[in-house]
DNA sequence: ATAATATTTAGAATTATTCTAAATATTGTT
DNA sequence: AACAATATTTAGAATAATTCTAAATATTAT
């Protein structure tokens, strides 16, 4: 699979600036700069499902004494509280997402572009039944195989 | 989240041996000896959903001279010719799994152990439609939360 | 037996993630 | 506004998972 390709640095105005603040106070997180960084990069590139290492790098140019430690622990701090999902795709870096609403991943094997997929049901009512006396808190649908870009450039090879 | 408890060393005799060696030959892939260790270890591990460590402890059991990197090398042939699935569950290691029927995967956040969930229906058809244009080719459904053990554990507190 | 090709190997290299302990920031209380 | 209690951040080291490399070996078809 191809590397995906590099992004255009963050650029400062952020929209969502105000709503990740607001949404950082209603979870009950300690409202840090440095978390309202993580999130806010998160709203901003929620639709390319950035790694650790990405949101680091947007994350420093905006406030450029942050460390990976930090990235990783405002990450797990915004997981725990359900502002941001993992979305373990493969057997490298786990990647973040910051839409909160149903949907599945997918992953095309040939570009490496990762896509939502919206959903009508929750996974939890999908088909798998969960045994009696297992609690669910959490579900994740992941995908892979072609994107229509990649179908079309194959076929004309 | 707890370790898993640590496993028992993997006992020779392998009634699956013979279906390891006739689903490799069937699939197209070269029967090395070293396949046939990896896949018959999977199958005999089904349940634990080991990770490419775990089979290279049980495998090393078994055939002493064989290697890390063979290890993942086998495993990357067997899922390129779904014999076995990768199963990515949280962000350290993934784990393998050699049932092929439609189910998804159980992580208990409280003792760590991963179960399988048999499901009715296929996770395609599962209530994520996929976008017109894209070629989906393996899927994956993840669950996490409390098993019943764990939570009996916790009430009992 | 032979040539062509694929696989295995050990170990180094790379990458992702976690840990550590000290410094700093935040919160609620005076 | 200062204070104590608590949580967070930091840099860097440590660990763990995975990939790479190039030489040796095994497999397949002839």
């Amino acid at each position: 699979m191809q590397d995906i390709k590099a992004r255009t640095v963050f650029v400062p105005p952020t929209p969502e600036r105000g709503v990740a603040d607001s949404r950082i106070a209603e979870s009950g997180l300690r409202p840090t700069p440095q978390r309202r960084v993580v999130y806010g990069v998160l709203l901003d590139l929620a639709k390319e499902h950035p790694t650790a290492d990405e949101i680091f790098m947007q994350a420093k140019a905006l406030k450029p004494e942050i460390s990976m430690a930090t990235v990783y622990n405002c990450l797990d701090a915004l997981v725990r509280h359900r502002l941001v999902k993992q979305v373990h795709l493969d057997r490298v870096a786990t990647r973040y997402c910051s839409n909160m609403h149903e949907h599945a991943h997918f992953l095309c094997e040939v570009c490496g572009e990762v896509s939502d997929f919206e959903g009508a049901s929750k996974p939890r009512s999908s088909g798998f039944k969960v045994p009696k006396g297992f609690k669910v808190t959490q579900s994740e649908v992941n995908m892979r195989g072609v994107c229509p870009n990649c179908i079309e450039k194959e076929v004309s090879l």
